[in-house]
RNA sequence: GGGCCUGUAGCUCAAUGGUUAGAGCAGGGCGCUCAUAACGCCUUGGUUGGGGGUUCAAGUCCCUCCGGGCCUACCA
């Protein structure tokens, strides 16, 4: 039995995240976490919440909040609508956990002992006003190129130019509009990263099979300039894993916090201890491969903007560490999604958000649209017009009448149960084979992590089972032979059992909906359709479900449409 | 500015340099009547963004121009 470690990209605390974000990462990692177990392998499926930086702490002063129990708060919201999801985390975590503080000062340590940590002091802006450092895009002002007089901090958002806060003329805090602003000295911790750079790049050179997407960030990010850039991993801010702690080889590092891009990787082990701790599980059979974890694979998924972070930053503090901590076979990258003709905005509420997309409709829905039409290749884009044809035509149509047409029809002239009589001969022999063919292609995909391309083989899974039924014709042979229409009926009711089986990964409520249907708790992966065709015994019982995928109408879409295009509310 | 990705049928997407560029949806025709007005079969539709080049052979490789997108290290 092969061990997957499987990880999601964790979702910032700060808000509901929209589709996009589930599309990037969560609902994929879903996907293959699903698949596997299904498979009968054995799972670890990690994902956390991100909760330190300085977007958690300026939105819980905007509640009026403690940022602790913001995020506390925020944490219960997020993992409620990932159960909406149906995403099947083994834990959903917390990066402000007293494991991931212990192990992300553990790390710091290992990596200073290393060697690896170098000190700097360094001039950043600071709010007297605000009582804060301001990270550059915090920074307001007058762009000195174009005069543009919303420019960033950090770049010009009118002529694209590169900026400096101390370039920028009128400079005003985007928090609180203050212009009391003033350069301050402070100190912060930078990783070496450069340092890592051959081993990182040999490393990455070794990856012939990861995304382009994937390989391309990562070694523009190597050779890009003089290479690789240390990189600062400390912050100045209070919300985070305190930068001074019992032990540490440094000082005067009072009232810093490490930054959240440190942290938050590391909380996929953390989260890992989270579980164990909870459920008395051993965790580092999943992480240290001294311990176990020699045999796993390590799959993690995530949207491309997190690529940098998880191919290059993370990488040199686990291989920096010189400790035998599990490192990533593979990491799938996705493009973005888009919105109706532009990007989804969380800022200005365009688009269709978690909880509300669960409000409208279930989860298998979105599942099946999201992942059949996933940003592999490019960024792709959603329509209504796209989401209603999809779901009506592959869901209602092509796999929901499908159900709906062999159970009524049994129903009708044999019964609720497995029709006796009798036997297959050439034409039931073909869709074996086709199957046979269609369902290790399905596998391949998978594992592959081809999500569209194995959604798209499902279909044709789905299809076949209409195909058979229109040739076969049982409604006109059993006036002339009720047998032979029995052996086809039995036949296409045990198709449903495997579409159940076989589509559980993308369509998890479906898929229990007609197991329940069929009346059974045979999840067997099919080695082989025959056996599979053959697993409900003539007399089964079974009920006649309810409708699975309900249509969407037309004057419905143009609602949401008119819904969801402007401003949340 | 630099780097990367991308442009293929009306739409969404496929195609290790190798038959006549393929699917789904939409459109047209036929069939079926078990079914959620569902299903099946057949079919229309392409100067592969433009131009040039390499090659026996280019959607694929090279150059160039045009369009779309992302990243660019202190948002996360």
């Amino acid at each position: 039995m092969a061990r997957h470690l499987i990880t999601s990209a964790i979702p910032y605390i700060n808000g509901i995240k929209h589709l996009g974000n589930l599309v990037g990462s969560q609902l994929p990692a879903d996907l293959f976490a699903r698949y596997q177990r299904a498979r009968g392998n054995e799972v670890m499926f990690i994902c956390a919440t991100d909760e330190h930086g300085t977007p958690a702490e300026l939105a819980a002063a905007k509640a009026g909040k403690d940022v602790a129990d913001y995020c506390a708060e925020m944490h219960d919201v997020q993992a409620e609508i990932a159960r909406g999801f149906r995403l099947s985390f083994d834990h959903f975590g917390r990066s402000s956990s007293a494991q991931n503080r212990v192990l992300t000062q553990h790390f710091a340590v290992k990596l200073a002992e290393a060697g690896l940590i170098r000190e700097v002091t360094e001039k950043q802006m600071y709010s007297i006003t605000d009582g804060r450092f301001l990270p550059d895009r915090y920074i307001e002002g007058t762009c000195p190129n174009c005069g543009f007089e919303s420019a960033r901090g950090d770049q010009c958002d009118n002529c694209t130019k590169q900026l400096d806060p101390v370039d920028l003329i009128n400079p005003r805090s985007v928090i609180s509009g203050s212009t009391d602003l003033e350069l301050r000295e402070t100190k912060h911790l930078f990783l070496r990263q450069s340092e890592m750079r051959s081993k990182l790049q040999d490393w990455i050179d070794s990856k012939t099979d990861w995304p382009l997407l994937t390989t391309s960030i990562a070694k523009k990010w190597l050779n890009d300039g003089d290479g690789l850039q240390d990189r600062g991993i400390t912050r100045d801010l209070h919300w985070g894993v305190p930068a001074q702690f019992e032990g540490a080889p440094w000082s005067g590092m009072d009232g810093k916090v490490f930054y959240v891009w440190f942290d938050a990787p590391i909380e996929y082990i953390a989260a890992t201890e989270e579980w164990a701790d909870k459920t008395g599980g051993d965790w580092a059979r999943w992480w240290r491969t001294d311990r176990g974890a020699d045999d796993v694979t390590y799959t993690q998924f995530m949207g491309k903007d997190n690529v940098p972070f998880h191919t290059l930053s993370f990488p040199a503090t686990i291989l920096g560490s010189n400790e035998p901590w599990k490192l990533v076979d593979y990491i799938k990258s996705f493009n973005y999604l888009n919105y109706d003709g532009g990007q989804f905005s969380t800022s200005r509420g365009r688009g269709v958000f978690m909880d509300q997309a669960l409000e409208i409709l279930p989860a298998d829905y979105w599942r099946w649209w999201l992942l059949s039409h996933a940003p592999e290749s490019a960024d792709s884009e959603f329509t209504w017009e796209n989401f209603q044809t999809s779901v009506n035509k592959d869901l209602a149509d092509v796999l929901g009448n499908f159900v709906s047409r062999i159970t009524k029809f049994c129903r009708s002239k044999f019964g609720e149960a497995l029709p006796a009589g009798g036997a297959w001969g050439e034409r039931e022999a073909a869709l074996i084979d086709e199957l046979n063919t269609r369902i290790r292609a399905y596998e391949t995909f998978m594992e592959e992590k081809e999500v569209r391309k194995a959604a798209a083989e499902l279909r044709a899974i789905w299809v076949a089972g209409n195909e058979y039924l229109q040739a076969a014709a049982p409604w006109t042979v059993f006036k002339t032979d009720p047998d032979q229409a029995a052996a086809q009926t039995r036949l296409a009711l045990n198709l449903v059992r495997l579409y159940a089986v076989l589509s559980a990964p993308f369509i998890p409520d479906a898929s229990e909906a007609m197991l329940a249907g069929m009346q059974t708790e045979d999840r067997s992966w099919p080695a082989d359709a025959k056996a599979a065709l053959e697993a409900l015994p003539v007399g089964h019982a079974f009920t006649t479900p309810e409708v699975l995928f309900r249509k969407i109408a037309d004057e419905e879409r143009e609602d949401w449409q008119q819904r969801f295009a402007g401003t949340r509310g």
